[in-house]
Parts: structure tokens; C-alpha cells; sequence
DNA sequence: AATGCAATTGCAAATCGTTTGCAATAACTG
DNA sequence: CAGTTATTGCAAACGATTTGCAATTGCATT
């Protein structure tokens, strides 16, 4: 009854309108995602879907995303080094700064990078279907 | 004798100066990443590698690469899907276009981007220690 | 509410790319 | 050339993710 169930619900009829069914697994999942934050790996929302419903299983977990990632409805992101993050498809796009001391991640987005990437793309005789941006940085010292 | 030595030399100093032993496996890796023009896979580069000398090992492959990476000598991409994909570190900067459809990789570098880059980095308080700019595209049929 | 069937599940085993332990071998040093 | 030590090939281990399968569930129908 509060802005949390809108969220499920978008979803939801995500799912349904992809012709999938709405269990309770999956349900657990998407509440997860839907309040999240931040970039979670499927381990990580494997962990927090397994404390709601212990009957949830990474198999599922890990299902789950692809199924949502072929709706559109998350984005999957392959930093360096560690194993798949994902979060939500709503927000509007923007790129990622990670900190490589603390892993921490910072999103940012830059209206004229991505006005120069359609641009050289044009030029190579290339429409972008999507890209990635990631800037791999350290805390500045020297203010 | 020709230009080929040259880059052999190159890397064969890389390696040493690093500490490391010239041996016959390396080599054979080090003269296929010279006169490489494109972005093999480990795989690719042991095909390569064991064509000219029998005895090297996938293993030695990832090996080498492992530590031509720690000396800063070649650049190691993790493009979306595949396994990663290498080149040479000696030419200058560039980043990548794949194409969705055939998997070609076309390189380019746009100053104004990493000019860019390097701004919002100092603006969210952090400087840049690498980055990866990938632009995932189709052919444009239009024209 | 009971039925039937296809979609979904958990589990274990398989997969992919990559790394590692180990005993044998080859590079460098003197 | 001999001694020390890095490097090798092999096979087995690895981490992340996917898959086969038989049991369970969601959901459209009665
Ligand atoms: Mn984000
Ligand atoms: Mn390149
Ligand atoms: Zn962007
Ligand atoms: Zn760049």
C-alpha cells in the first residue's frame, strides 16, 4: 500500500507481459530489487532473497536475472575483475566510477560523452546499441 | 634482422628488465604479439603460439600473459561475452566499437572523451587509473 | 474448489575461462 | 660444465554461471 508495492507491481507486469509467471521466488527477488540501492552480484541477492524466503535458491536467483535481463527490466554490469552487479533498468542511464582501493561505486553521467560516442559512432558508420563507460579511479589526495 | 627484431628485442628487454627468463615458449608468444595487427583470445594466441613451436602449453599461454600484463606490456580486454582478448600495450591510446552482429572490432580515440573523462573524474573528487570505453554497435543502413 | 498441463523450482552435475600444485626441465650464474 | 632457481606441461582445482532432471507450482479450465 505504499510506493514499495508500485514498484512490484511495475515488475510484475513486466514479467506478465513477457508471458512468465508470477511465483513466489521471483516475487522476492524483484521486492529486493526494487528497493535496492545500490549493485548487488546474484550472490548477494541470492543472500538477501534467502533471508525473506528460505526456500530460494541461487539457481533461481540467477534465472530470475536473466529473465528479467531479456526483459529489459535490469541491467547486468561486468566490472573488472569481480562477478556480475545488476540493478534496475527505471533510472535513467548513467555511467560508473569505481574506486579501485575500496570497490566502492560512484554513477555519474555526462550528457556530452554520450553526444561525442553517437558522434563517432556516425563516423565509423555505426549506430550504438549500447556501451559501456567505466572509469577505474583513486581517491584524490592533492585537492 | 628487419623490423620484426626490433619489437622482439622490445619485449624480450620488458621481460627481462622485469626480472624475468627468456625461454624458448615466450619467446614464440612475444613474436605472435609483435606482428599481431588484431585482438586474439588466449586460445587464439595458443593456436598461434603451437603452429610455430609444439611444446607450448595453454597454460604457459595465460602464464605469459599474465605476467606481460604485470610488467604493463600488453592491455588485456574483457569485452561483453567472450573470454579476454589482448594487444600490444605499445601503441597509443585507443578504445574499442564492436559490432553486435559480426563481432568485428574497430579501434578509435576521440581526445574530447578522455578530456572528459578526466574532468568528471576530478569533479567527483577522484583521478582516473584507467578506463574502458566500449561502444557496442550495428552497421548503419542508412546512410 | 478440483483438474490438468506447462512453467518453474531446487539440486547436483556440467560448463567455461582461467589459475594452480607439482615434479620434471630448461635458463641463467659463476 | 655444474648448481641454483625460474619455468614448464600436465592434470586437477577454481569461481561464476548454466543446465538436466524429476518434483512442485501457478494458473487457465472446468
Ligand atoms: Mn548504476
Ligand atoms: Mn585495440
Ligand atoms: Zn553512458
Ligand atoms: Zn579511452
Amino acid at each position: 500500500m505504499s510506493e514499495q508495492d508500485t514498484s512490484d507491481r511495475d515488475y510484475e507486469s513486466v514479467l506478465r507481459d513477457a508471458g512468465m509467471r508470477i511465483t513466489k521466488p521471483r516475487k522476492t527477488i524483484l521486492e529486493i530489487l526494487a528497493e535496492g540501492e545500490d549493485h548487488p552480484d546474484a550472490l548477494e541477492i541470492f543472500r538477501r532473497a534467502n533471508a525473506r524466503d528460505a526456500s530460494v535458491s541461487l539457481s533461481t536467483v540467477y534465472r530470475t536475472m536473466k529473465a528479467l535481463h531479456d526483459c529489459g527490466a535490469i541491467h547486468r554490469h561486468a566490472f573488472e575483475g569481480g562477478p556480475a552487479r545488476f540493478e534496475q533498468a527505471d533510472a535513467p542511464h548513467h555511467d560508473h566510477m569505481i574506486d579501485v582501493d575500496t570497490g566502492e561505486i560512484v554513477e555519474f553521467r555526462s550528457e556530452k560523452i554520450e553526444r561525442l560516442q553517437e558522434e563517432i559512432a556516425r563516423e565509423l558508420g555505426y549506430h550504438i546499441v549500447y556501451h559501456r563507460l567505466e572509469l577505474y579511479g583513486r581517491k584524490r589526495k592533492t585537492r
